[in-house]
DNA sequence: AGTGTTTACGGCGACCGTAAATATG
DNA sequence: CATATTTACGGTCGCCGTAAACACT
Protein backbone atom coordinates (compact mmCIF):
# COMPACT_ATOMS: atom_id res chain seq x y z
CA UNK A 1 0.00 0.00 0.00
CA UNK A 2 1.47 3.17 -1.38
CA UNK A 3 -0.09 6.95 0.15
CA UNK A 4 -0.36 7.66 -3.46
CA UNK A 5 -2.99 4.59 -3.88
CA UNK A 6 -5.42 6.27 -0.66
CA UNK A 7 -4.90 9.58 -2.71
CA UNK A 8 -6.17 7.06 -6.23
CA UNK A 9 -9.18 6.20 -3.70
CA UNK A 10 -10.43 9.21 -2.76
CA UNK A 11 -10.21 10.67 -5.86
CA UNK A 12 -12.29 8.19 -7.52
CA UNK A 13 -14.74 8.04 -4.51
CA UNK A 14 -15.16 11.55 -4.38
CA UNK A 15 -15.32 11.25 -7.86
CA UNK A 16 -17.93 8.33 -8.37
CA UNK A 17 -15.61 8.08 -11.53
CA UNK A 18 -12.38 6.83 -12.45
CA UNK A 19 -11.71 9.03 -15.70
CA UNK A 20 -12.77 12.23 -13.84
CA UNK A 21 -10.72 11.31 -11.08
CA UNK A 22 -7.66 10.53 -13.44
CA UNK A 23 -8.46 14.75 -14.83
CA UNK A 24 -8.54 15.71 -11.35
CA UNK A 25 -5.02 13.89 -10.71
CA UNK A 26 -3.44 14.46 -14.21
CA UNK A 27 -2.96 10.78 -14.41
CA UNK A 28 -4.69 8.63 -16.62
CA UNK A 29 -7.36 6.12 -16.28
CA UNK A 30 -5.28 2.76 -16.12
CA UNK A 31 -2.84 3.48 -13.33
CA UNK A 32 -5.91 4.66 -11.32
CA UNK A 33 -7.54 1.43 -12.27
CA UNK A 34 -5.30 -0.73 -11.40
CA UNK A 35 -3.96 0.74 -8.57
CA UNK A 36 -7.37 0.27 -6.58
CA UNK A 37 -7.25 -3.43 -7.67
CA UNK A 38 -3.89 -3.70 -6.07
CA UNK A 39 -4.92 -2.07 -3.14
CA UNK A 40 -8.26 -4.18 -3.13
CA UNK A 41 -6.33 -7.19 -3.06
CA UNK A 42 -4.22 -5.93 -0.86
CA UNK A 43 -6.42 -5.60 1.39
CA UNK A 44 -9.05 -9.10 0.94
CA UNK A 45 -12.11 -6.94 -0.37
CA UNK A 46 -13.67 -5.37 -3.10
CA UNK A 47 -13.92 -1.17 -2.47
CA UNK A 48 -15.58 0.06 -5.74
CA UNK A 49 -18.85 -1.75 -7.33
CA UNK A 50 -17.92 -1.37 -10.99
CA UNK A 51 -21.10 0.00 -13.05
CA UNK A 52 -20.93 0.90 -16.53
CA UNK A 53 -21.88 4.69 -15.38
CA UNK A 54 -18.65 4.65 -13.05
CA UNK A 55 -17.58 3.28 -10.01
CA UNK A 56 -19.74 3.21 -6.75
CA UNK A 57 -18.34 2.65 -3.05
CA UNK A 58 -18.75 -0.76 -1.49
CA UNK A 59 -19.35 -0.63 2.56
CA UNK A 60 -15.67 -1.86 3.14
CA UNK A 61 -15.26 1.37 0.77
CA UNK A 62 -17.41 4.00 2.73
CA UNK A 63 -15.39 2.52 5.57
CA UNK A 64 -11.37 2.55 4.18
CA UNK A 65 -12.55 6.39 2.63
CA UNK A 66 -12.63 7.69 6.08
CA UNK A 67 -9.67 6.22 7.43
CA UNK A 68 -8.00 7.06 4.40
CA UNK A 69 -7.97 10.26 4.43
CA UNK A 70 -7.47 10.72 7.97
CA UNK A 71 -3.83 9.34 7.06
CA UNK A 72 -3.43 11.59 4.70
CA UNK A 73 -4.80 14.26 6.81
CA UNK A 74 -1.91 13.25 9.19
CA UNK A 75 0.71 13.28 6.56
CA UNK A 76 -0.10 16.31 5.99
CA UNK A 77 -0.12 17.68 9.88
CA UNK A 78 3.34 15.70 10.06
CA UNK A 79 4.34 18.38 7.15
CA UNK A 80 3.07 20.83 8.93
CA UNK A 81 4.60 20.28 11.90
CA UNK A 82 8.01 20.59 10.50
CA UNK A 83 7.41 22.91 8.38
CA UNK A 84 10.60 25.56 8.31
CA UNK A 85 10.00 29.04 8.16
CA UNK A 86 12.54 29.46 5.54
CA UNK A 87 10.14 27.74 3.19
CA UNK A 88 7.64 28.93 1.04
CA UNK A 89 4.92 29.19 2.80
CA UNK A 90 1.43 31.49 3.03
CA UNK A 91 3.04 34.60 4.05
CA UNK A 92 0.70 34.68 7.25
CA UNK A 93 3.59 35.05 9.42
CA UNK A 94 5.87 38.16 8.96
CA UNK A 95 7.59 37.83 11.56
CA UNK B 1 7.37 11.12 1.04
CA UNK B 2 6.54 7.02 1.27
CA UNK B 3 5.24 5.00 3.97
CA UNK B 4 8.66 2.64 4.15
CA UNK B 5 10.65 6.23 4.35
CA UNK B 6 8.22 6.77 7.77
CA UNK B 7 8.69 3.37 8.68
CA UNK B 8 12.34 3.62 8.56
CA UNK B 9 12.78 6.90 10.13
CA UNK B 10 10.49 5.63 13.06
CA UNK B 11 13.09 2.56 13.39
CA UNK B 12 15.94 4.96 13.21
CA UNK B 13 14.57 7.49 15.66
CA UNK B 14 13.79 3.93 18.36
CA UNK B 15 17.13 2.84 17.53
CA UNK B 16 19.10 5.66 17.51
CA UNK B 17 21.42 3.96 15.05
CA UNK B 18 20.67 3.67 11.35
CA UNK B 19 22.68 -0.05 11.58
CA UNK B 20 20.35 -1.11 14.50
CA UNK B 21 17.24 0.09 12.43
CA UNK B 22 18.89 -1.67 9.34
CA UNK B 23 19.17 -5.07 11.13
CA UNK B 24 15.34 -4.54 12.69
CA UNK B 25 14.18 -3.47 9.33
CA UNK B 26 16.07 -6.60 7.37
CA UNK B 27 17.45 -3.97 5.23
CA UNK B 28 20.93 -2.60 4.63
CA UNK B 29 21.94 0.90 5.71
CA UNK B 30 22.74 2.54 3.08
CA UNK B 31 18.92 2.63 1.65
CA UNK B 32 17.92 4.28 5.06
CA UNK B 33 20.61 6.58 5.45
CA UNK B 34 19.64 7.78 1.84
CA UNK B 35 15.88 8.02 2.49
CA UNK B 36 16.23 9.54 5.73
CA UNK B 37 18.23 12.32 4.11
CA UNK B 38 15.76 12.35 1.15
CA UNK B 39 12.77 12.43 3.81
CA UNK B 40 15.00 15.52 5.18
CA UNK B 41 15.08 17.11 2.20
CA UNK B 42 11.56 17.12 1.36
CA UNK B 43 10.77 18.32 4.62
CA UNK B 44 12.96 21.18 4.19
CA UNK B 45 14.65 20.50 7.57
CA UNK B 46 17.37 18.08 9.59
CA UNK B 47 15.37 15.58 11.58
CA UNK B 48 18.74 13.62 12.99
CA UNK B 49 21.98 15.37 14.53
CA UNK B 50 24.42 12.66 13.08
CA UNK B 51 26.68 11.54 15.86
CA UNK B 52 29.93 9.47 15.54
CA UNK B 53 27.95 7.12 17.80
CA UNK B 54 24.85 6.92 15.82
CA UNK B 55 22.12 9.40 15.19
CA UNK B 56 19.96 11.75 17.49
CA UNK B 57 16.93 13.21 16.64
CA UNK B 58 16.67 16.89 16.91
CA UNK B 59 13.37 19.22 17.47
CA UNK B 60 12.13 18.80 14.32
CA UNK B 61 12.69 14.55 14.50
CA UNK B 62 11.18 14.33 18.03
CA UNK B 63 8.15 16.28 16.42
CA UNK B 64 7.58 14.40 13.33
CA UNK B 65 8.14 10.85 15.00
CA UNK B 66 5.03 11.89 16.83
CA UNK B 67 3.05 12.10 13.99
CA UNK B 68 4.87 9.64 11.99
CA UNK B 69 3.54 6.71 14.52
CA UNK B 70 0.20 8.21 14.07
CA UNK B 71 0.14 7.91 10.15
CA UNK B 72 1.70 4.13 10.55
CA UNK B 73 -0.93 3.47 13.38
CA UNK B 74 -4.02 5.00 10.85
CA UNK B 75 -2.73 2.69 8.13
CA UNK B 76 -2.81 -0.45 10.42
CA UNK B 77 -6.67 0.94 11.46
CA UNK B 78 -7.54 1.25 8.00
CA UNK B 79 -6.41 -2.05 7.04
CA UNK B 80 -7.45 -3.37 9.70
CA UNK B 81 -11.39 -1.76 9.95
CA UNK B 82 -11.66 -2.83 6.36
CA UNK B 83 -10.43 -7.00 7.35
CA UNK B 84 -12.70 -9.67 5.51
CA UNK B 85 -13.26 -12.52 8.09
CA UNK B 86 -12.15 -14.97 5.93
CA UNK B 87 -8.68 -13.41 5.87
CA UNK B 88 -5.52 -15.23 7.16
CA UNK B 89 -5.24 -13.64 10.68
CA UNK B 90 -4.25 -14.92 14.30
CA UNK B 91 -6.33 -17.86 15.30
CA UNK B 92 -7.31 -15.93 18.42
CA UNK B 93 -11.37 -15.53 17.50
CA UNK B 94 -12.31 -19.16 16.82
CA UNK B 95 -15.65 -17.34 16.16
C1' DA C 1 42.86 1.91 13.79
C1' DG C 2 37.85 1.00 14.77
C1' DT C 3 32.99 2.18 14.50
C1' DG C 4 29.42 4.28 11.94
C1' DT C 5 27.60 6.92 8.17
C1' DT C 6 27.71 8.24 3.45
C1' DT C 7 28.56 8.02 -1.75
C1' DA C 8 29.24 5.23 -6.19
C1' DC C 9 27.61 1.80 -9.11
C1' DG C 10 24.90 -1.98 -11.02
C1' DG C 11 20.48 -4.57 -11.11
C1' DC C 12 15.68 -5.33 -10.23
C1' DG C 13 10.97 -4.08 -9.55
C1' DA C 14 7.10 -0.74 -9.76
C1' DC C 15 4.47 2.83 -11.95
C1' DC C 16 2.91 5.46 -15.85
C1' DG C 17 1.24 6.26 -20.68
C1' DT C 18 -0.53 4.74 -25.24
C1' DA C 19 -3.20 1.44 -27.63
C1' DA C 20 -6.35 -2.40 -27.99
C1' DA C 21 -10.02 -5.26 -25.93
C1' DT C 22 -14.28 -6.11 -23.05
C1' DA C 23 -18.87 -5.08 -21.06
C1' DT C 24 -23.31 -2.65 -20.59
C1' DG C 25 -27.59 -0.02 -22.46
C1' DC D 1 -22.86 1.86 -31.46
C1' DA D 2 -21.35 4.91 -27.36
C1' DT D 3 -19.38 5.15 -22.77
C1' DA D 4 -16.45 3.43 -19.14
C1' DT D 5 -13.37 0.20 -17.32
C1' DT D 6 -9.81 -3.14 -17.96
C1' DT D 7 -5.67 -5.62 -20.01
C1' DA D 8 -1.28 -5.62 -22.94
C1' DC D 9 3.01 -3.60 -23.93
C1' DG D 10 7.00 -0.54 -23.83
C1' DG D 11 9.67 3.01 -21.39
C1' DT D 12 11.24 5.44 -17.42
C1' DC D 13 12.07 6.32 -12.57
C1' DG D 14 13.00 4.83 -7.99
C1' DC D 15 14.77 1.64 -4.49
C1' DC D 16 17.88 -1.90 -2.89
C1' DG D 17 22.44 -4.29 -2.24
C1' DT D 18 27.55 -4.58 -2.53
C1' DA D 19 31.78 -2.13 -2.37
C1' DA D 20 34.60 1.84 -1.44
C1' DA D 21 35.35 6.33 0.84
C1' DC D 22 34.91 9.72 4.73
C1' DA D 23 34.51 11.40 9.72
C1' DC D 24 35.33 11.13 14.49
C1' DT D 25 37.26 9.08 18.79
Amino acid sequence: MSLNQLRYFVAIAEEGHIGRASQRLFVSQPPLSRQIRYLEEELGTPLFERTPRGVRLLEAGDTFLIHARRVLAEVDAAIEAVRPPRAAGPPSEPD
